[in-house]
DNA sequence: GCGATCAGCT
DNA sequence: CACAGCTGATCGC
């Protein structure tokens, strides 16, 4: 903040255009309306000046045009994931990040659904004066001064165990045991497997002997007896009730013996202990996610991997034999002791989950009465429409995976039973597309705007959103995380997990950079093992200036038309994003802008406070700023139609059309377009809400992550690598 | 008929 | 090119 620019700041924008304008103009200038060109333009730049020199605004600096270079050839090597050595390693060693110290333990909050407060309870009567975007439920990323307030929260964290428990029982897909059953029924007769099981329970520690399955003390008994006993027990077809079991070996009730065998013909049963300590028996075994693993502290990513490799096995098999009867006297005999199969019944009705699910996977195998009934699941539903047409799940692209733990981010196009725990970075199509009402995969974490936009108009339960603060490190299934404001378009949310194995992932989603990043401790404390990155503008070429010098334009560029008072002025936006812009332009020029009923609605979903809602109208009447669709500027003849509806009440479009893209590649270098057919004119400004070339070597250089996924535009090792090059040149 | 997907378009 | 997303055709339930 030491040098505020006294003029306007040097971009490499050009003076509007106004003289088709003047000429055309058939009436004097509205002082009421608008002030005079040169007045509005100072009046402009003292208002923007004036916001840039409040000490919560961010800094303009002059555009670096010495970047603006050609692209480099690109090299077109090597890996997907290019191991990078930082070029500058921290001057000072980086502090491990703070785990758990500050954290408050809210585990029981956790089975409670998200709070997406209505309106009329999120809405902020706090907030400042100087228009951010401060919210009541969240605040926006734009918002410089929500960056304050989001600085002041970063002291103490939650933690929310996000563990297995929360599952719905009801999506939970318990594989058919069949098969397993099979094997470890070849693996072991009848006779062993009673003997381990008395032998395993011989030392209840006070030198008594239970039975394993019903509790009762058996020490009295000879060892022939007791094998007698505990057969009898496992050819019951009654539950043992409740009130007979030993409470001493409650835990032994739940049985885990074949789970035990899964685990030593792995070569795992090192953590046996885990798996007992945690009642896993044979359902829940073939229940676990890669998550639930992690929970169960199987940290290193081999043996978790073997197991993950072997349970998909598991289901794959029992996909295959589905249509098996079941012989219950296997199932009781080979690991689902105590459990009551009635014996004429399939094994598919006792998991409705999997029978559908499985069905799938081999719907010729599935009997008709399954798939006829209404017990087909959302999931499977899901799981077909996920299908491409060969019948194979598209393969799921690094970006959209936290390497070492199973969650997915902006992955609904790759929906799958084997991870519960989705994150949602922001509401753009690109990111919650496959994000349907009838989505049963677990858990969404996303920020409350998001979590808003996703139950309203996606129609997603509350019961299955997670609202994730900013700023605080909440635990999901071991693993930290840490939200941070995005800059990108409301609601929009960088992720940082902390994994246990200490290494650290930084998904960026879409964003843009704010020189208060530089400070945060979060980004600056982190070890980054690896980066996600927005890397839509990857290339020397897209060097566009700040966003306050381009709402500088916009409001110049209006006033400069502005004389005229049939002139209509159009600026484009996207579903949410560019919010800023339209909201600083009506601030500035103390003029309402029109934004029709639907985007009304949308934008009171993202929490303005009262002082900035006042700027919009949806009386087209009050305003000749109009909010409209990005693809209607787009289209001249879409314009031209518009202009025909205001026919008599305008004779002159000017349109903004707000996009990083004027800055693409074969385009002039001109940093402001200005197209002209008739009496529309369109200026493409270059409002850019991802970062520039230049930030993104500023944020890469900032974080020093080891590894860099490129999460756009990245068509595969080449590109990926030649991006990473780009990002990594000295240029 | 409805919801979801996909191609085509800007 | 395609930011982000609309429209219309098609498919499956």
């Amino acid at each position: 903040m030491a040098s505020k620019p006294k003029t306007r700041p040097k971009s490499n924008l050009p003076e509007p255009a106004p003289t088709l304008a003047m000429a055309m103009s058939e009436g004097d200038a509205d002082d009421d309306d608008f002030q005079n060109p040169s007045q509005a333009i100072s009046l402009a730049q003292t208002l923007v000046l004036s916001s840039l020199k409040n000490p919560t605004s961010r800094p303009l600096k002059p555009s670096n045009g010495t970047s603006r270079k050609k692209p480099r050839p690109n090299p077109s090597t090597g890996k997907e994931n290019r191991e990078l050595l930082p070029r500058d390693p921290p001057s000072k060693p980086r502090v491990p990040p703070k785990i758990g110290s500050e954290r408050v333990n809210l585990s029981t909050a956790n089975d409670e659904p998200a709070r997406v407060p209505t309106r009329e309870a999120t809405v902020s009567d706090e907030c400042g004066k100087d228009g951010g975007f401060k919210t009541g439920i969240g605040y926006y990323a734009g918002s410089i001064e929500s960056r304050l307030m989001g600085s002041s929260l970063k002291n103490g964290g939650l933690d929310i165990e996000a563990g297995p428990e929360e599952e719905d029982p009801g999506e939970i897909e318990p594989g058919t045991q069949l098969r397993e059953l099979m094997n470890l029924c070849s693996e072991m007769n009848e006779e062993e497997i009673s003997k381990a099981v008395v032998e395993d329970l011989k030392n209840c520690g006070d030198g008594r002997v239970e039975c394993p399955l019903c509790g009762i003390d058996i020490s009295d008994l000879t060892e022939e007896l007791r094998h007698v006993h505990t057969n009898e027990c496992l050819d019951k077809e009654v539950p043992i009730p409740t009130d007979e079991i030993n409470p001493r070996s409650l835990k032994q009730a739940v049985d885990t013996s074949p789970v035990i065998s899964f685990l030593s013909n792995l070569g795992l049963s090192r953590y046996e202990d885990a798996f007992m300590r945690e009642e896993i028996d044979w359902d829940t075994l073939q229940w676990l996610t890669e998550e639930d693993l992690l929970t169960l502290g199987i940290v290193p990513l081999g043996p978790r991997k073997k197991i993950v490799h072997a349970l998909n096995d598991l289901r794959k098999a029992n996909c295959n034999t589905l249509n098996v009867e079941m012989d219950v006297s296997q199932v009781r005999n080979n690991g689902n002791i105590g459990k009551v199969l009635p014996g004429n019944k399939l094994i598919t009705e006792f998991f409705q989950g999997p029978a559908t699910r499985n069905s799938v996977c081999s719907p010729r195998n599935v009997p008709p009465r399954v798939e006829g009934a209404n017990q087909v699941s959302a999931q499977k539903k899901a799981i077909t429409r996920n299908k491409a047409n060969s019948g194979k799940l598209k393969d799921i692209p690094p970006w959209c995976c936290v390497p070492g733990t199973p969650f997915r981010v902006d992955a609904f196009r790759y929906l799958r039973g084997d991870c519960s725990h989705w994150f949602l970075t922001h509401f753009h199509l690109d990111h919650y597309q496959g994000l349907t009402r009838s989505f049963s995969y677990g858990k969404i974490y996303c920020s409350e705007i998001t979590a808003q936009l996703v139950n309203s108009k996606i129609g997603v339960s509350l019961d299955r959103l997670h609202v994730l603060p900013l700023n605080q490190k909440i635990r999901i299934a071991g693993t930290d995380v840490t939200c941070l404001d995005a800059n990108h378009c409301p609601g929009s949310m960088i992720l940082l997990f902390e994994l246990p194995n200490g290494k650290t992932v930084l998904h960026t989603g879409d964003f843009r950079f704010y020189p208060e990043m530089v400070s945060d401790p979060m980004l600056r404390s982190c070890r980054l093992h690896t980066l996600i990155l927005d890397t839509t503008y990857c290339n020397p070429q897209y060097d566009f200036p700040k966003q306050e010098a381009v709402i500088q334009f916009v409001i110049e560029a209006i006033q400069a038309e502005a004389f005229n008072p049939k002139t209509l002025f159009l600026i484009g936006s996207y579903t949410i994003g560019k919010e800023r812009l339209f909201l600083e332009v009506a601030r500035c020029l103390r003029k309402k802008v029109y934004v029709g009923a639907a985007k009304l609605r949308l934008l009171e979903c993202l929490g303005f406070p009262k002082e900035d809602m006042q700027w919009f109208t949806v009386n087209e009447m009050e305003s000749r700023i109009h909010v409209v669709p990005m693809w209607t500027i787009a289209s001249f003849k879409r314009m031209k139609h518009l202009s025909n509806q205001y026919y008599g009440r305008y004779n002159l479009i000017v349109a903004f059309s707000p996009t990083g893209w004027t800055f693409g590649k074969g385009k002039k270098k001109s940093p402001c377009r200005r197209w002209q057919q008739g009496t529309i004119i369109r200026y493409e400004v270059p409002y850019s809400e991802h970062c520039s070339f230049t930030e993104l070597k500023e944020f890469v250089r900032l974080v020093s992550p080891e590894n860099i996924i490129p999460s756009v535009n990245n068509d595969g090792p080449a590109s990926a690598d030649a991006m990473v090059a780009l990002l990594m040149s000295d240029s």
